[in-house]
DNA sequence: GTGAAAGCGCTAACAG
DNA sequence: CTGTTAGCGCTTTCAC
């Protein structure tokens, strides 16, 4: 076949060459049944020998299928979306489709901007990473019934498709492992509270003092919000404590290196005097030092089974998706030991 | 505004409710200077209380503009490209285009063909990240006078809108520490001598040395082709020689990861015995024992050089951009320190 | 300044 | 099985 990046070779020329109609060459593009074998064998020779290469545009304005998947992230700071998006790019390898960008910058309005944009017919289905104010517009998409998965291990979502991180068990998991190396005072540092995660992380971390029937105590629970200084203000605030913890969970990473700078600024040594523990497992979080133990989320999973899922509803519309939750992985590193400070 | 998603307000719709034709409200839409200024007000008001959405396809098969610009890149699996995307994405922030993405998986066809479906009408420029056959349609799209850059460290890039990281001189600074360090004999694995960069970097590598009066020796070039196998036998040999080189410099980091195994392998120590450096900085380079020195290639600012340079082609076509080169940075961690062997 | 009308390339009924 | 005929929503001459 010949690139020729300048052709514009139609349907309409492909048809006259193939001595049929345009209509018939459409329904060879799209794979109708209703073609002779010989026609479709015809046109398709033609198709290759004109190098012909369907108009997105126009398929897509006549409302056919686009074969263009949508993606919307709120940013592409971290690397943390990076991972997403990579493993929708392999799972979109497999198919024929192909993938239009669009970054939020985290406004709400641009986010909803978008979705109704891409929904008018761009493409044949969205993912929406980290959605800010999925409300605004799942209703509307849902009665369309215009197919979309949310990847959102923020468990925003309501009742829609929707992938995410098991963080209730991710942040059990994470205080179950403090307390097996022998912490019994643990403070958590939660998100906003207003986030499904920050709620079924603080959740499962008092699920796991429960197991040992420890009480969940507030003067060990602070809220924060996803941000470094939280992490900070927290972390002084429990070593203000009469009794301080000996050991931290920070709801996030950027959370737990400002709980680590707090505890250095004591003059206090991690993990000897306090463990640290994050969430997120961000690459920067194998590079600090010690290097930090957290919950690694599965990122390239959790963009691979959105995209399998909205490909399965894009096959099959009637069925109905549901929700999956991804299971975390504790990464054990140095920031955490058993409790060596004074009294047992 | 009220963002419904289900809208499907057209340019006829905001006309109607305006009292004035299509083609008016298209003027408007696109910042046509024939239009009373009163008229102009109305119409933007009507649109701004319908919530009147463009229509991305319909607008790009009328032959207008499209407001997006085509990324394609060769994959996302390294994170390598996802600092690239981030400079591209935050330089677009800043304008109202939008982004559509390809990754070709690194198959030269398929490059070749978004570049002729996107060059078709689809986006307004294309931004070509690390390139695999350039040539395929360089001449074409220059032709046609179509938008575009590469974004190309390999310096494949003929002569044509590019951008690049400075090859020669980061490998000259990397040869150059290593002399500092009272390295004498450093041997250099090259990358595929048939791509720019490569050349590039051997020449930074043989200048260095010449600016210190020693030969550039035969037996301490070994070329390879940027995979990790090449650093190990390019290693070996090394390792191999009456006389082994006390230092090491790898044309990339994967390389470099291929050296070490080697000298481990040999039971020497890094950096005591033998000192690598590589090339790229990888996030891996951070995490490796001993963490690797290395040059790090200023990925973000390529992207961002990259759009600024195509948002300048796309105002002023007439112009021409010609071809940045950005520097490097030597990022010094464990894999170096001075020779200690045996004679100084 | 503004409107009327002709497509852009394709799909989708509706006929045959 | 295949052709005819309308558009999809917008831009763009060409008139007025």
């Amino acid at each position: 076949m010949v690139i020729d990046t300048d052709s514009r070779v139609t349907i309409v020329e492909v048809a006259a060459r193939s001595g049929v109609s345009s209509a018939t060459v459409s329904r060879v593009i799209n794979g109708d049944v209703h073609v002779r074998p010989a026609t479709r064998e015809r046109v398709l020779r033609v198709m290759h020998d004109l190098g012909y290469i369907a108009n997105r545009q126009a398929r897509s304005l006549a409302g056919g299928r686009t074969d263009v998947i949508g993606l919307i992230v709120p940013d592409l700071g971290t690397g943390y979306i990076g991972e997403i998006i990579r493993g929708i790019d392999i799972e979109l390898g497999q198919t024929g489709l192909d993938l239009i960008l669009y970054t939020t910058h985290r406004t709400a309005s641009k986010e909803a901007n978008y979705v109704a944009n891409l929904a008018q017919g761009m493409v044949d289905g969205l993912v929406l990473v980290l959605p800010r104010s999925p409300a605004d517009y799942i209703e509307a998409l849902t009665r369309r019934r215009f197919p979309f998965v949310l990847v959102d291990h923020q468990g925003t979502g309501r009742d829609c498709p929707a992938v995410g991180a098991n963080n209730w068990r991710g942040a059990r998991d994470a205080t179950e492992f403090l307390l097996q190396l022998g912490h019994t005072r643990i403070g958590i540092i939660t998100g906003s509270m207003d986030l499904g995660c920050s709620q079924d992380r603080l959740a499962g971390y008092r699920a796991a003092l429960q197991d040992h029937q420890l009480p969940a105590l507030p003067e060990l629970e602070y809220e924060g919000a996803f941000l470094q200084p939280d992490g900070y203000a927290g972390g002084s605030a429990f070593l203000d404590l009469a009794d301080p913890p000996s050991a931290i969970f920070a709801s996030n990473d950027v959370m737990a290196m400002g709980v680590m700078d707090a505890v250095r600024n004591r003059g206090l040594r991690i993990p000897d005097d306090i463990s640290v523990v994050g969430f997120d497992n961000i690459p920067q979080s194998a590079v600090v030092y010690p290097p930090l133990t957290t919950v690694q989320q599965p990122l390239e999973d959790m963009g691979r089974a959105a995209t399998q899922m909205l490909l399965r509803i894009l096959k099959r519309p009637e069925e109905n998706a549901g929700r999956v939750e991804l299971p975390t992985r504790l990464v054990t590193r140095g920031s955490t030991s058993a409790p060596k400070g004074r009294a047992g």
